[in-house]
DNA sequence: TGGCTAATTGGTAATATAGCCAAGTAATGA
DNA sequence: TCATTACTTGGCTATATTACCAATTAGCCA
C-alpha cells in the first residue's frame, strides 16, 4: 500500500491539472456562457446583458475560463470577443444531464416507496 | 436585453444543478478515485491506503460524489464498497486531456517565439 | 486633446471548501 | 457483552472563491 500511495503522488500533478480545468467549468454562470459560446462568439457586453451581473464579474468568469484554455478572446475595437476553444466539452454535458435525470428518477422512486 | 436576462434566470436552476455535479468532480483526489473506480469497485480502506490521507477526508470526498449521483455505495460487513455509477464521465476526461495538451503546446510556442 | 464606451484589475467582505482530529455508529467475533 | 475494525459525522481552522464597487487601461472619434 505504500507503493500505491507513491503511485498517487506521482499522478498527483496530473490530477491537479485536470481538476484546474474542471474547476473552471464548475459554476452556473460559466456553464451558461459556454452554452452561449457554443452557438457563436460573443462580446463581454452581450454576455453581461444576458446574465445581468456586473461587467467585472462576467469578465472575471471569462478570464478563469481563458486561463484554463477553455475559451479564447479577440479584441476588435472597443469590444473583446470570446469564443469556445474546446467544443468537445459540450459532449460531456449529455453525461451530466443523464446524471441529473438518474438522480431525479431515484428521488421519485424513494418518494413512491414512502421513504421520503 | 431584459428578455435575455429573464432567459438566464429561467435556466439558472438547471445550470446550478449541472454545476453541482461538475463541482463534485473538481478535485484532484476525487478524480483519482474516479479513475480507480473505473477499473473496479473499492472499499474506503483501499482508497485511503492509495491516497494516504485521513480516512475521514476520503470518506467525505466519497460522500460529495455520492450526493452528486456519481458513485454508489454498498455496505458489506464492516466495509463500504463504492462503485462508479456514471461511467460516461470517463469520456469527458479525453477532452480534458486534449485541453491540457493544447495548453502545453501553446505555452511552448510562446516560449519559442521568445515571448516568455 | 478630451470625452466616451468596453473591458480589466485591485480591494474587500461574505461564503464555501478541504483537511485533520476527536467522537460516534455499526458490524463482527472472541 | 466487550473489544476491534471500518466508516461517518461534528467541530475547527486555513484557504479559496465569488460578487460588488472603485479605479485603471485601451480604443475610438469629435
Amino acid at each position: 500500500m505504500k507503493k500505491k500511495q507513491i503511485a498517487f503522488e506521482k499522478l498527483q500533478d496530473h490530477y491537479v491539472a485536470r481538476a484546474e480545468i474542471i474547476k473552471a467549468l464548475a459554476h452556473p454562470t460559466r456553464l451558461f456562457i459556454i452554452d452561449r459560446l457554443s452557438e457563436r462568439e460573443h462580446c463581454v457586453c452581450e454576455l453581461t446583458d444576458m446574465i445581468g451581473a456586473d461587467t467585472s464579474t462576467v469578465s472575471k468568469h471569462l478570464s478563469v475560463m481563458k486561463n484554463a484554455g477553455i475559451v479564447s478572446s479577440d479584441k476588435r475595437g472597443l469590444q473583446v470577443w470570446y469564443s469556445l476553444k474546446v467544443p468537445c466539452i459540450l459532449n460531456f454535458f449529455g453525461c451530466i444531464e443523464e446524471t441529473i435525470r438518474q438522480g431525479a428518477r431515484e428521488h421519485m422512486d424513494l418518494a413512491k416507496s414512502g421513504k421520503c
